[in-house]
RNA sequence: GUGUUCGUAGCUCAGCUGGAUAGAGCAACGGCCUUCUAAGCCGUGGGUCGGGGGUUCGAAUCCCUUCGAGCACGCCA
């Protein structure tokens, strides 16, 4: 379905060319002076420059011919050039009847649908989360939605964090405290056990002692250097114990990522390029791209419109060993060959960006990727504390993502079940619900590059531009459908007519009518914050209607019928924007 | 040092790729519930868009400069 602004748009575009001048000019807005008009046309000014006139005398010469339009019910010129207008009435609620009789609410399929991998989650096995994995796992998985909604195909993948010296440390560390199991008697060739010899709870409690001692204890450090070697060329027992830590962590991880509501498609790791590595080293030699360079393998990324020194991407380390740079590239090899992406996007801390830079122009030079493949690091900032430095607990410590989303579903808990009559059961799992939409929308309403402050009564209250505001906002309407539907109508019969009766009617109808432009535009950007600020939009603007308009009161059966039609849509709508930002709301709150 | 992001109301943030009088929310103040959820709605006060220059009919937005903050700059991830 065509966006309503090009529509308009296309209207004073005739009537530019009509006038004998560029249709070009004939660019239609939403007004940024709703005293004034609804919408705008500032193309007069921009051509008077070119037709070396006034730009009051083109805008008047457009608008004689504008005034026979039947998209507009007026149109008015404003000094020095402005090209004021307002839509008809039947015009707009034509638009909104058809946007609710078409499939996805007026949004078209791509001509081509194109597949993208996300890369977002990144966790370290045998480490928990904290609150630095909540914006990588809130924006990913609403990009994942968005792509996916605009009838893109998106691959979630999480990326894990399942190899380096860390994995050494761990089995270095369980070695010293359980030396006489079988996992480290090298002349053991019968099976290993099923069962993980630790918990989640044990891996918790040896990775940061572990990874504290590594920093005194040089000898231990070499013995965790030596395990992640033994891992890595692939000793039997170690690789054994290396997949009960990835299997307990996993599992755990799991579960964590289900309470936001983040699902991946894809679990892999650091480690599924381990063995294809050696190859990906030699095609970058034998291509004649790397070369030593203090003792280091690299491959030169500088281009010539650069401002700044790009350092060249290390592919090895004067050691020969690999590191982060030649586990991405691999991966990206890997994706080309097995899923043949149109795209990959990564989610990572913004401090990343040089790093991605280097990668991406490398993987592009080399011919890792196809020439077309579109290769996007999304920034994110630092989540901050409401003191404005970055997120900790009370003790200075990192704060666990776990206790984090546990304390705001307690604190939501005891808002919706003082004062309401309801269940325990159902009040536990509407504050869930309320308590995400609270967390996800303090994230996505910021744009991903800035850094922001987590605060938790802020996103929490019910006031002002929250989740549960917006929330609020769904249930309301969920409740009159429902009375409406137990009085015995039926919403999904009921249809948008042209009839519109107040102003705020009318405000309503326009804000859907943008619902398809804004989602290309967060699709184009991969932008979510602009969806919120859209629904907020819209839940402002609906709150307004539904103040002025009784609903289910009214004695016109038909115009009640168009009301609940509106309704319906505005549901619909709201609920395909609370989808693409991963939350959603309760039958009642 | 080089590069990069940013600086908008007391606080937290928008500002759609240059338009008319810079917008929200919180906080403050004043109204509106026998009526579909008042967890709501309506209204008031609050700003030299860090400073200075420039481009333009027109700048928070583009360019330069300056001050201030964050971040990154070859063997970490």
């Amino acid at each position: 379905m065509e966006k309503f602004l090009t529509e308009l748009g296309n209207a004073v575009a005739k009537a530019f060319k009509e006038a004998g001048y560029d249709e070009n000019l004939g660019k239609v807005t939403v007004s940024n002076r709703p005293d004034l008009c609804e919408y705008q046309c500032n193309g007069a000014m921009a051509g008077a420059k070119i037709y070396k006139k006034a730009p009051i005398a083109i805008a008047n010469d457009v608008c004689e011919i504008l005034k026979n339009s039947e998209a507009f019910s007026t149109v008015e010129v404003c000094p020095p050039g402005f090209i004021n207008l307002n839509v008809n009435d039947k015009f707009l609620a034509d638009y909104i009847s058809k946007m609710a009789e078409a499939d996805k609410l007026g949004i078209e399929n791509p001509k081509e649908s194109k597949r993208f991998i996300i890369d977002y989650g990144g966790p370290n096995v045998a480490k928990p989360l904290h609150v630095g994995h909540l914006r990588s796992a809130v924006i990913g998985e609403s990009i994942k939605r968005i792509i996916r909604y605009m009838g893109h195909e998106a691959i979630g993948d999480i990326h894990l964090g399942d190899w380096g010296l860390q994995m050494g440390l761990v089995i270095a560390a369980f070695k010293e405290a359980n030396p006489d199991l079988v996992y480290f008697n090298d002349d053991y060739t019968g099976d290993y056990p099923e069962e993980a010899p630790f918990t989640v709870a044990d891996l918790e409690e040896i990775y940061p002692k572990a990874s504290a001692r590594s920093k005194e204890d040089a000898a231990f450090k070499d013995e965790a250097m030596a395990c992640t070697k033994k891992l890595q060329d692939g000793v039997r027992g170690y690789r054994a114990l290396w997949k009960h830590i990835i299997n307990v962590s996993v599992t755990d991880l799991k579960k964590n990522y289900d309470n936001l509501n983040v699902e991946f498609d894809l679990w892999k790791g650091e480690s599924d390029v381990h063995d294809v590595i050696p190859g990906m080293v030699k095609y970058l030699k034998d291509g004649g791209y790397a070369y030593l360079s203090d003792g280091a393998l690299v491959v030169d990324v500088k281009e010539e419109t650069d401002t700044k020194e790009i350092p060249p991407c290390m592919i090895l380390k004067s050691d020969g060993a690999s590191l982060y740079n030649t586990t991405d590239l691999a991966t990206i090899q890997e994706r080309v060959k097995e899923y043949d992406p149109d795209g990959i996007i990564y989610l990572t801390d913004k401090r990343q960006e040089l790093y991605f830079e280097q990668v991406f122009r490398c993987a592009r030079k080399t011919g890792l990727v196809k020439e077309g493949t579109k290769l996007v690091h999304i920034g994110f900032g630092t989540v901050n504390g409401t003191d404005g430095k970055p997120f900790k607990t009370r003790d200075g410590g990192v704060m666990r993502l776990e206790y984090l989303i546990k304390d705001i579903n307690d604190k939501m808990y005891e808002k919706i079940s003082t004062g309401r009559e309801m269940s325990e059961e159902e009040a536990k799992k509407v504050a869930k619900m309320v308590a995400l939409s609270a967390i996800k929308y303090g994230d996505l309403s910021n744009q991903a590059s800035k850094d922001y402050i987590f605060d938790t009564e802020r996103f929490m209250s019910f006031e002002g531009d929250t989740g549960p505001y917006l929330l609020y906002t769904v249930v309301r309407i969920k409740s009159i459908l429902k009375k409406f539907t137990e009085n015995g109508g039926n919403p999904e019969e009921c249809r948008i007519t042209s009839e519109i009766s107040n102003a705020s009617h009318k405000n309503l109808l326009m804000k859907l009518s943008a619902y398809n432009e804004m989602m290309e535009g967060v699709f184009e950007e991969l932008a979510p914050h602009r969806i919120c600020s859209y629904l907020y939009d819209l839940a402002n603007i609906f709150n307004s209607f539904y103040h002025e308009t009784k609903i289910l009161s009214e004695e016109n059966e038909e115009l009640k019928k168009n009301y609940i039609a509106l309704l319906n849509l505005t549901l619909r709508v709201s609920k395909d924007c609370m989808d693409c930002l991963g939350f959603e709301a309760p039958e009642r709150m």
